[in-house]
RNA sequence: GUCUCCUUCGUCUAGUGGUUAGGACACCGGGUUUUCAUCCCGGCAACAGGGGUUCAACUCCCCUAGGAGAUGCCA
């Protein structure tokens, strides 16, 4: 069998990190068994639907490097991919089932069915759900609910008997009672368009999916979708209930946990192949050792029998560590052209640079590069060297354990040896400082944090010397006599 | 409330009846280093609890507890 896997957002918010998790899996599924990966865009809920949300589906594809196969925009033997481009489907088949007996039209108001939940939640009724108030109406009852001009709903008929089992790849049979089951689920809505439930299934099969990979929240959902196949006399595809992704405090990550759209973490600065890599091991391993893996490495390596049934909780920090890992690996070039849309941003570089700013970022890359867990850290690692100097406290001038007066030596000493750095190359100048170091009771440590203070207008910085020939060197000795003036205040 | 699923270090995980229970992040030390970072070395730290099955259970079964999800004309 040929393996045929879904991604099938919903275009009522921004894509998020599980949702990119599911469609990552199911990528990686349908390459590494050379199948097929289709996108679907289930756009039935009219309400919550946004255009927005559907250019950030594709912004977020696009910059993680994913391709489907099939989708809205690449057409396919099976489309159209857009389910609003696919209502007449959903009515037949809505109407057969109606026809046959499985399920019925429902003329409840939605006050009504509201009250009945009120209801049912002040009275802790074990029964929740809908009464199946309408599942056995008459024809004449039909016909003056159809007069009142009601639009009804289409229903389906869950059996109120036995049970029902699926297997799923990664959590064995999943068993229901019927009775458990939601109760007559609706199928269509009043205004024609389908529920998740219908079109799902409808889409599916017509799609020829293979293996659907969802995450565990719709579980629950898993026995009814199979008496829906039931009922269409069809055969289920493969379930596979990914586990799900959990904020620090357990609970289903969302964005009171810090930021959960991709969109967001593009824009602190995320590298793709960092977000990948952490992601895919989030719910999945590959052994004991292995940690890192490219969209490639994955590609080849994924494989259904490692993936974790226990939900998982999203850690920023690891993330931010694979992330300074991934810059790490890239070329200074590289590096740059992903630095400066930042820097432009903040205003500190031009668009385009100019040669001089061009010049300066080269000498920056190798400075900063091991230094990044964000390319957005390049803004303040680097606001020094852009503009005036911000404020900053004046006993950061005085090393610890020293006094006003041994910072004001020390700046003057340093500042002569910083002149002769036109002559002097970075290992020459630190000589000249350890050798002063040495003649003097200053350690080397106490005779440049005063001057990387001056200079940088903090205590930690990168380094000196460098951070000088960038910034110019008169433009330095300015700042460190100005740093002598507060000092003699 | 009901139903379903889950349960190894703080976190992500390896483990498939016999291991000093391994790795990574985080954290804490130490080293390298002009600060920071990088890098290197070391440390801390887990089988939820209780019953079985077995010569032997983290691994198999049962119960309890805890957690999560679902319970919509949202997906």
């Amino acid at each position: 069998m040929s393996v045929r896997v879904r991604y099938a957002p919903s275009p009522t918010g921004l894509q998020h990190i599980g949702g990119v998790r599911t469609a990552l899996f199911n990528y990686f599924f349908a390459k590494s068994q050379g199948g097929k990966f289709i996108l679907r865009v289930e756009d039935t809920d009219r309400e919550r639907y946004s255009d927005e949300s559907l250019q950030d589906l594709y912004d977020t594809f696009n910059w993680l490097g994913i391709e489907w196969d099939e989708g809205p925009d690449k057409g396919g033997e099976y489309g159209p991919y857009v389910q609003s481009e696919r209502f007449d489907l959903y009515k037949k088949y809505a109407q057969q089932l109606v026809d046959e007996g499985k399920a019925y039209k429902c003329y409840c108001t939605a006050e009504r069915l509201e009250n009945l939940r009120a209801e049912q939640q002040k009275d802790k009724k074990s029964q929740q759900g809908y009464d199946r108030h309408c599942r056995e109406l008459t024809a004449e009852q039909q016909a003056e609910y159809e007069a009142q001009g009601i639009k009804p709903v289409i229903r389906f008929k869950v059996p109120l008997e036995g049970k029902t089992v699926f297997n799923d790849v990664i959590l064995g049979d999943v068993k229901r009672k019927n009775k458990d089951i939601s109760p007559d689920p609706v199928l269509l809505k009043s205004d024609g368009f389908p529920t998740y439930h219908l079109a799902n299934i409808i889409d599916d099969h017509f799609m020829k999916i293979s293996h659907i990979m969802r995450a565990q929240e719709w579980l629950p959902s898993g026995a009814l979708h199979v008496l829906l196949y039931e009922a269409f006399g069809w055969e289920p595809p493969a379930y596979c209930h990914l586990p799900m992704v959990m904020g620090k405090d357990g609970q289903k990550l969302s964005k009171r946990h810090g930021s959960t759209s991709l969109r967001d973490f593009i824009a602190k600065g995320y590298l793709p192949e960092a977000l990948i890599n952490y992601v895919s091991l989030v719910g999945w391993s590959y052994d004991d050792s292995r940690e890192f893996f490219e969209k490639e490495d994955l590609e080849k390596l994924f494989v259904l029998e490692k993936l974790n049934k226990a939900p998982g909780v999203f850690d920023y920090k690891k993330l931010d560590w694979f992330n300074g890992q991934y810059i790490r690996k890239l070329s200074d070039e590289d590096l740059k052209s992903k630095i400066v849309p930042y820097l432009q941003d903040a205003g500190r570089v031009n668009n385009p640079p100019t040669s001089e700013q061009e010049n300066m970022l080269d000498g920056l890359i190798p400075i900063v590069k091991e230094r990044l867990k964000l390319l957005s850290d390049i803004v303040p690692m680097t606001s020094f060297l852009f503009g005036d100097l911000a404020e900053y406290p004046v006993e950061d001038l005085v090393p610890k354990k020293k006094d006003t007066s041994a910072a004001l030596d020390i700046l003057k000493l340093g500042r002569s040896l910083i002149e002769k750095m036109t002559e002097l190359d970075d290992e020459q100048l630190e000589e000249e400082f350890k050798a002063l170091s040495e003649s003097s009771s200053y350690k080397l440590g106490d005779l440049l944090s005063p001057l990387r203070v001056a200079v940088t207008g903090s205590r930690v910085s990168p380094p000196l010397f460098a951070s000088i020939r960038l910034l110019g060197l008169d433009k330095a000795l300015e700042r460190i006599d100005s740093a002598m003036v507060i000092l003699d205040k």
